[in-house]
DNA sequence: GGTATTTGACCGAA
DNA sequence: TTCGGTCAAATACC
């Protein structure tokens, strides 16, 4: 979802305040404990809420106005995906054959856009095999395309790519619906325990997207590349050595951030494999942590390495969608499907 | 040998 | 002409 180059210095901008503010709500509450900064309960004093009430108002400031730059930079980026016929999105045919020639409207996506936010150990159930990958103009970071690895028919599609802002950070989109028969399996992970978080975008009207759920284990047939460096990984930024189990590869094996093996760090970019998304032949599979995709309404905390890092070890992972579809509407929690456990 | 990923080429839309 | 999305041969792994 790059805004392109001046959207992504702004967005850059906006992110860097969000994780200042967030320092200084640290600091100030370290400083003004007795004023009991962070506490909702009121019993502290009034300049520790009016404190806490200004940090507020700043983080929500800023995360409405990432939310709205993103938000318009997946309009732009829309309009071509959605632009041609409906009837050949999922057609798509030709290749390299001059003999077979592919339909026209092949690059349609009608379907829902939907982006969605996962953390640490946040999986669909649905198995992506990946397709393609395709350096973005002006992104910094390559985009991966993953189809429905279930069903050959299945019109499923996933773009996963690497944030410009915050490469620790994947944005995923998702087209069309699953066909296949596969609902997301119920996870037996303890550890996964989808919640929405963030509130932003509309009803989601994508089918697929509803169906995301986070997945315990990595089944063992999807793990047989496993431990095989993707050449899709790029290297992790230094902030990401904090510890984060942000999954950065693709192909059959998610690797915690602080955990990439240097040989694996200076491989080949690949944005996702990303995907957490990383996916990998099937995120289902994949043990990864990963994703965090900072949705138009992610708050300040989530824009934090840190905060990420200590919900992905301490904390439920934390699923956020965003349907891109309509701007305009709020959406409620209700409006978030909580995958079945 | 089977399956999944990689990657250059092809195609249509803008 | 450029660019994003997809295909499919080549390659890698189990």
């Amino acid at each position: 979802m790059a805004a392109g180059p001046g959207g992504a210095t702004v967005e850059r901008f906006i992110v860097g305040a969000q994780k200042s503010t967030n320092q200084l709500k640290v600091v100030l509450a370290k400083l003004l404990p007795a004023a009991g900064l962070g506490s909702r309960a009121g019993a502290a004093g009034s300049s520790g809420s009016a404190v806490d009430a200004l940090l507020s108002d700043i983080t929500d400031s800023l995360s409405r106005a990432l939310a709205s730059l993103r938000l318009g930079a997946l309009d732009t980026q829309r309009s071509p995906w959605q632009s041609s016929t409906a009837a050949a999105a999922t057609a798509a045919g030709g290749g390299r054959r001059r003999s077979a020639p592919r339909r026209s409207g092949q690059r349609v996506r009608t379907d829902a856009c939907r982006m969605i936010v996962l953390q640490s150990g946040v999986q669909d159930s649905y198995t992506w095999r990946k397709y393609g990958q395709k350096d973005i103009l002006g992104a910094r970071f390559p985009r991966s395309y993953f189809r429905c690895g279930r069903k050959p028919g299945c019109p499923a599609r996933k773009h996963v790519q690497q944030s410009d802002a915050d490469p620790s950070k994947l944005e995923i989109a998702y087209f069309a619906a699953h066909t296949c028969d596969d609902p997301p399996r119920p996870s037996s992970s303890p550890h996964i325990v989808p919640e929405p978080v963030s509130i932003s975008g509309t009803p989601q009207k994508n089918a697929a997207a509803a169906r995301l759920v986070p997945v315990a284990a990595a089944a063992p047939s999807a793990q047989r590349r496993t431990g095989q460096p993707s050449p899709l990984l790029h290297p992790v930024p230094d902030l990401m050595a904090g510890g984060s189990d942000v999954p950065i590869r693709t192909a059959g094996v998610l690797l915690p951030v602080a955990g990439v093996p240097a040989a694996l760090s200076s491989a080949q970019h690949d944005p996702v494999s990303a995907d957490d998304t990383t996916f990998t032949p099937s995120m289902g599979e994949e043990q990864a942590e990963l994703l965090f995709i900072p949705s138009p309404a992610c708050s300040q905390s989530e824009l934090l390495l840190t905060e990420v890092a200590k919900v992905e070890l301490q904390g439920p992972p934390v699923w956020m969608e965003h349907d891109v579809e309509d701007d305009d509407e709020p959406v409620t929690f209700s409006d978030f499907m909580v995958p079945e456990m």
